[in-house]
DNA sequence: AGCACAATACACTCATGAGTGCGTATTAAT
DNA sequence: ATTAATACGCACTCATGAGTGTATTGTGCT
């Protein structure tokens, strides 16, 4: 259920008591949830007041605990930020691999791809990718970001050549396409209001549509 | 030639004899002068290595000066930024009147709107404002940094109305595409790389080309 | 000459927030 | 029962950077 959930063992799963013992497999995973409580606060907070004005003993006084059980967790505020955008990131590059694994044609799985590329931006941590710019990264957790970055926009770039060569869509300039759709569909991560009146799935279809067909009026 | 030159009096404009001793215009446009060249190099710096990792201090060594004089002719840090933002934005408020006078279909005022548009936002102080968060401004700076934003809003909301109502461009949702079109061009601020091989201008032009026609093969 | 003010610097205060040393409690392993 | 390890908090250090009090110099005004 838990997008960081990687733990192999289920806790309380079957064949096993709800007991409060719990063995090395079921503190591990206590752990884990601890550890992503603390990033989801985290994500939160930035997202809200952004990175630098969010201390950390914001982060573990939402949570009731002290700052130092943060650092129990994480190594410092740098790899909070690291971890969040990565899972950002990581469910972008997801959404890149599932979309290509789909039949049709090439601009059948562009499209998909492209949906669930802008609700991801208005989610939690899909915000947080979009509104952290480079800066707030240490100069040691740059080159990871930088890299799925760059695997994402690859993803993206050889989607749209895919669609080309099937003739699914027009030949167009694949670099700027790539940065056009980019910058548009990034930007809901800016000003989607979980609490308007449009919901993520009618954003991104709409948003979709309005890049598929372009402006212009349709010759037909 | 200076944007934020808006002193009536040129200095040794003609009738003038250029001489070491200043009137008082001369003296106020010196001061307007310095006052600019504080703001270039801060928002320079803003840009590169982002407001909150940038201090006064080290704007005012890169202008060989001390944060003191810095202090002489804006307020506060806060203060600083807000200039440079609102410069930002009233260019781009400027290149919206100014499309909108001109004559033409509703669709090449708007193709000329956004061209310009992303123009800007490959200038410094356009760069500034994608770049800058909400949460960088004060709570004082934060309403007029809305209203700006909100009149630029509002104006590529009207053009898109208009090209609609004359029939220039297809019946869009304007909302939606708003934000879409405000996205894609605000991008540019993020990656744009003034010593690559695209100029501003083959930029703009590629990516206003991509979002009128849309990916779609046309019909005709 | 002498006053007023603009421009600039030096050196300071002060708050904030990241990260840590150490003490304590709870649980697991033997 | 004792030991080891994990979890957690209190209170601290320390650096950084925004903003200021005050002194100094230069220039225009009368």
């Amino acid at each position: 259920m838990s997008v960081l959930c990687f733990c192999e063992f289920p806790v309380n799963g079957p064949g096993m008591q709800n007991s409060p013992f719990r063995n090395a497999a079921q503190r591990e995973a206590d752990r884990a949830e601890k550890r992503e409580a603390v990033l989801r606060a985290a994500v939160r907070m930035f997202n809200e007041r952004g990175f630098f004005a969010t201390s950390l003993d914001d982060v573990a006084a939402s949570l009731g605990i002290s700052k130092r059980t943060i650092y129990h967790y994480l190594a410092n505020k740098d790899q909070v930020l690291l971890e969040c955008v990565t899972i950002g990131l990581q469910q972008l590059l997801r959404a890149a691999e599932e979309a290509r694994a789909e039949p049709g044609t090439g601009r059948e799985r562009l499209v998909k791809f492209l949906r669930r590329y802008v609700e991801i931006n208005m989610d939690d941590f899909g915000i947080c990718v979009t509104r952290t710019g480079e800066e707030a990264l240490s100069r040691e957790s740059l080159p990871r970001y930088r890299a799925l970055k760059k695997e994402i926009d690859a993803a993206m770039r050889q989607m749209l050549n895919e669609a080309i060569n099937d003739g699914s869509i027009a030949p167009i300039d694949i670099k700027i396409t790539a940065f056009t759709l980019a910058g548009a569909l990034n930007w809901p991560g800016r000003w989607y209001d979980p609490k308007g009146a449009l919901t993520p799935t009618q954003i991104s279809m709409a948003m979709v549509k309005v890049l598929m067909s372009g402006l212009d009026t349709r010759s037909e």
